[in-house]
DNA sequence: TTGATACTTGGTCATATGGCCGAATAACCA
DNA sequence: TGGTTATTCGGCCATATGACCAAGTATCAA
């Protein structure tokens, strides 16, 4: 349970989870990300680990550039189903 | 965003996890819960609330018990994809 | 081999989280 | 009314998290 609850623990937090997005339309590399969160890249690597360690992003170092790419795809269709529950939910 | 990630990370949990997997077949109250956590009911209560706010599972009181049942439903389809995620990652 | 770029790691610190305890509240029973 | 059960709320405290800065590592380019 706890191995689960950490893939869940690792999605909570608004620039995991933009970053989780981002990597939805495909790899990028750690300095896009960077621009999509706003944060430090120190800040934005440590988040990248959290993911990583959770099994929710591959890893692969090509030149200087560190590429991060979405391994657990399913991920995007529950954000789809959360969204329609907060979209019900403004709605009243 | 933070919407969005606040249900993940109510997900993120083991506690919260497992109180929402029992909640998978069919509403429970709180002294049920408990017994599948088994930490204190104040503790329990407090998860429960965390998962509330986050418009997770709904609460309903009748007669002196505490009713609660899941709202997405989605969350445990995901669930199973995370568990083969997990299951295939054991096997490496 | 010096310098620049792209990351990661370590340190520090403020804030958030999760646990239990004990007290409040609510509903029911005697 | 008084007691028991079910749950929530308010503290309190230890630990976890997240942010930044500064320093370290790796790769490429001049």
């Amino acid at each position: 349970m706890q191995a689960r609850a950490d893939i869940f623990k690792a999605l909570g937090h608004p620039a995991r989870l933009a970053m989780v997005v981002a990597l939805g339309d495909g790899e990028q590399c750690v300095c896009d990300l960077q621009k999509i969160v706003g944060s430090d890249m120190s800040t934005v690597s440590k988040h990248l680990t959290v993911l990583r360690h959770a099994g929710l992003v591959d890893a692969d170092k090509r030149g200087k550039q560190m590429f991060y790419a979405l391994r657990l795809r399913c991920a995007v269709e529950f954000l789809h189903c959360v969204d329609r529950a907060l979209e019900e939910r403004s709605h009243s």
